[in-house]
DNA sequence: TTAAATAGGTGGACTGGTCAACAATTTGAA
DNA sequence: TTCAAATTGTTGACCAGTCCACCTATTTAA
């Protein structure tokens, strides 16, 4: 799991060329520290990663929701909940309980041990995160949050993007 | 390709909790949205992804390093640059010079082809990467450069590098 | 001179995602 | 009412990207 970085050699820096301006280049990097910062923090201790993580949080924050709900919320092919889904039920985090209406739908919701285990994990990361952003204060973090939210965000957006 | 997120239906927005303040999470959407973005407006056409651009860039601007420092650039490990480097020589972009001085290593260029080709993609990334931030001003978007490079820049700043 | 370190490479494994197909079930239009 | 279409969860094949352990050739240094 842990992308462990690259030898502890010092090395004489890259030229980067034009990509020191490209947003996403920056973006990238950063989120690739953010995540071995949370595998070095969380994942080895708790064996959780960021998005075994996102998804506890979803279910704890929308109890009953289903796996398909969930895949639209994530972002992902349904196909790639199962395995997830099983993960965190084989963990005991969570439970598929066969939803009464629909016979075709599980509702996910988590365990009385899921939820402990989420207080503390949950602790562990909101931790985590603050020391990641250690160099920035908390106007600038809250600005960094907003701006990466009007990067993702669908909104209010070029209607026409005829989309099919 | 199509990562084409959720089915076109209007669901309503999941609850997220404590995670709506966790920088790592809009982090990670952010950057997952500049992939699909990048991968809709140049992988499509190029045939090249975000990671294979940037080790493009990494030998354009820097002729003649090795692969090993390449790995060490990329913050991967060695012998995942092997595949890398391969496909990049496989398409003409690049070439393995043996170098005339240490016969274990190669020095990693640019074909004319090569630098043509990036010359013509990296036009495509850069108006990509307006596009995707579009939202941002100016100074929005230095900013959040800013802010990001605080975030994956290992300690405080870069020694004495006169080069850039 | 020889042991250790380094460069590039191979093979196996794991992760996390895709897509296509499928059965059971629900929905909706005729 | 009925039956085709859509939806839910699932499986299986596949792919890309990464890691690791190990290998050879070569260079470095004790």
């Amino acid at each position: 799991m842990q992308p462990q970085g690259a030898t502890p050699v010092r090395q004489a820096a890259l030229v980067h060329g034009p990509m020191a301006d490209e947003l996403g280049f920056h973006l990238r990097r950063a989120q690739i520290a953010a995540f071995r910062h949370f595998a070095h923090a969380i994942s080895a201790a708790e064996g959780i990663t960021p998005g075994l993580y996102g998804m506890l949080q979803a279910i704890a924050n929308n109890p009953g929701l289903s796996q398909s709900a969930l895949a639209v919320a994530m972002d992902v092919d349904r196909s790639s909940i199962v395995k997830v889904v099983d993960q965190l039920e084989e963990k005991g985090l969570i439970v598929r309980d066969a939803s009464p209406t629909d016979r075709r739908r599980y509702r996910l919701h988590m365990t009385v041990t899921g939820t402990q285990v989420l207080d503390r994990i949950e602790d562990a990361v909101m931790r985590q995160d603050r020391a990641f952003s250690a160099r920035l204060d908390e106007a600038e973090r809250a600005t960094l949050i907003d701006f990466l939210k009007r990067l993702y965000q669908p909104d209010s957006e070029p209607p026409t993007l005829a989309r099919e």
